[in-house]
DNA sequence: CAGATCTATGACAGCGCTGTCAAATGGGCC
DNA sequence: GGCCCATTTGACAGCGCTGTCATAGATCTG
């Protein structure tokens, strides 16, 4: 019987207890690192834990009230590497606080993300992390009756649930486009990816575009397409859009497609700036260390997940946190633009 | 009292079955998409739960005995877009078969990650995908006493606890260096980052070696650093080589260091591959939208991740599965060598 | 139509741990 | 010495769910 040898095989509080001739309890307060319990208890219990190899079952203990140390966290993508910059900055911070993260990738579906609300709210998660793609009413209802710590990440852009930590697309967006008409530039095409799903992209352009207009300005072409950006995707587009007469100047979803564009003018024999600028955004290291640096904005993505992560460890301490943390940007002026 | 706050808000299977005026265990039966209930009784459950708003407690399931869908996943970094890959593929496979994971990140230390195995294994997930830094003997006796299915991914050059799932990284290092070989190359140097902690990026350099020294050859000069990988350090150490008299050919640790190469190449004026030629690993996307495409290997990250789910969900089914996958690579002949 | 076979439902115990409250022990102090 | 208080230890119930086994109808068979 498989089910024997498991109970055969597990190693429960209640043999440590035998094995060093005390009470359960009494292990479960070793175990927990509880001060009232005197030291020789101690060393005899840590003695026994080590000789039956007991194991701590963290699912009973969340059962028995003892709180989760687990935070559930939802992002649209993890191939995108600024997702994976954000999961970074979060995790080494609730690491070593001693919590663990539930992941769950929406890939920008909001019927998948509420799923995976769902799903994860039953693993009954001190907290929860979300790069929202598009918060459906039925996530929303789910979230307020979880009664549990929320973080919203990545823009700031719309009121919050509960908590939020990012930047403000809508300003980067304007940032950029400020700085560029600053240094003169005053032709201008948009290259962009999937612009439904990531409705980020779209309010940084949204963004950009209003300061142009502020200007007397706008885009005179735009390339866009339904994909997820890419470094390949953002060449592409760039090759189209030369191939018709370019706009001066060229403002680009995000540095993978930037990089893109950066490359297609290289193979086109074109000189950056002169013949053609470019800019993007995320600040991503590898624009900075390409042989004509990117102008671009500096997102801080492992920043959002740290002060995302501090946010639920303020709640957890009882302390009263800020409901809205702008981490800020930063224009990183390069020579593509 | 929050603690009654809580109770009182905590929608129970209990609550469901009277609001439907069934018995707990119906409910129970309907919430798992259980055959054994009639079409009547299991309308009146869904509707009850929506009007309780129930969300499943999948804590006290798992400790009730039936499985827990929750899986341990062990990765030395998610900076390293490597991990973020494999996660991706991981995760895409694991989610459509009602699987989570649970993430821990050791950042290539082996006492963290020990620690991890330990805390992440209090979960009793179903199952640990982890990409070893260097099992400690404490991990090992930890994993072999969880008796739970364990995938070790990336590398398939040692023997493995329980399964593994990757590919042979001295094979790759040879690979390349025979296509090099073959191409006419006879001078070479070696350009790396930290390769104590990266051990997969060690296995290549030796085989790369073993390779070039099996036809009388050898590096002719090295440059490493102390540092994760990265294209900034890419770029620095290309530098360095390049400025007291470089060799024909720089084989890289990875493709992120190669990128830094090559940009470091252009900035000086050099033609790749004429002056200099460059050889990578990883078959990072953007190193083949680069001008002159990266010469690489692919090495099918996300499918690493794909092939260790399926390996788990195959041992679910009890079904008898390989011990060992080698999902091969992929040399991808670009233009820079 | 009795007996056999399904199908649908329920009662009950218990997963492994921790919160709560109670009890035992050991000084310290007047 | 007796009382009080702090420290240390334990008994017990129960978290919310599911596995197991039992039961009540429904359906079938010859």
């Amino acid at each position: 019987m498989k089910i024997d040898i498991d109970k055969a095989n597990r190693v429960t509080l209640a043999d440590v207890a035998e094995a060093a001739g005390v009470s359960e309890i009494t292990v479960s307060r070793v175990v927990r690192g509880m001060a009232n319990v005197s030291q020789v208890t101690v060393s005899k219990v840590e003695e026994a834990i080590v000789r039956t190899g007991y194991v701590r079952n963290r699912l009973a203990g969340a059962m028995a009230g003892a709180v989760s140390n687990q935070i559930a966290v939802i992002l649209p993508s993890l191939s995108n590497s600024v997702f994976a910059d954000v999961l970074d900055g979060l995790e080494a911070r609730l690491q070593s606080a001693g919590f663990h993260s539930v992941l769950g990738i929406s890939n920008y579906d909001s019927e998948r993300e509420a799923q995976l609300i769902e799903s994860l709210l039953g693993w009954q998660p001190a907290g929860l992390v979300i790069a929202p793609t598009l918060l459906s009413d039925r996530s929303l209802r789910l979230l307020e009756r979880g009664r549990l710590p929320v973080v919203e990440v990545m823009d700031i852009d719309r009121d919050p649930t509960d908590m939020v930590v990012g930047i403000s697309h809508r300003q980067a967006g304007k940032s950029m486009a400020y700085y560029l008409i600053g240094r003169g530039y005053r032709s201008f095409g948009y290259v962009g990816h999937d612009i439904e799903g990531d409705h980020r992209a779209a309010i940084r352009r949204d963004g950009f575009r209003a300061a142009l207009q502020e200007n007397g300005l706008d885009f005179e072409t735009e390339a866009r397409a339904d994909a997820e950006s890419s470094v390949p995707l953002g060449r592409r587009l760039t090759g189209q859009i030369l191939s018709k007469g370019a706009p001066r100047l060229l403002y680009f979803s995000n540095d993978d497609m930037a990089m893109g564009g950066l490359f297609e003018a290289m193979s086109r024999g074109l000189q950056v700036p002169c013949d053609l600028a470019v800019a993007g955004f995320n600040g991503l290291q590898i624009g900075q260390s390409a042989p004509v640096a990117l102008t671009t904005i500096e997102s801080h993505r492992a920043l959002i997940g740290q002060r995302a992560a501090e946010q639920l460890l303020g709640r957890f301490a009882g302390a009263e946190v800020e409901r809205r943390i702008d981490v800020g940007f930063t224009l990183l002026p390069g020579a593509s633009a």
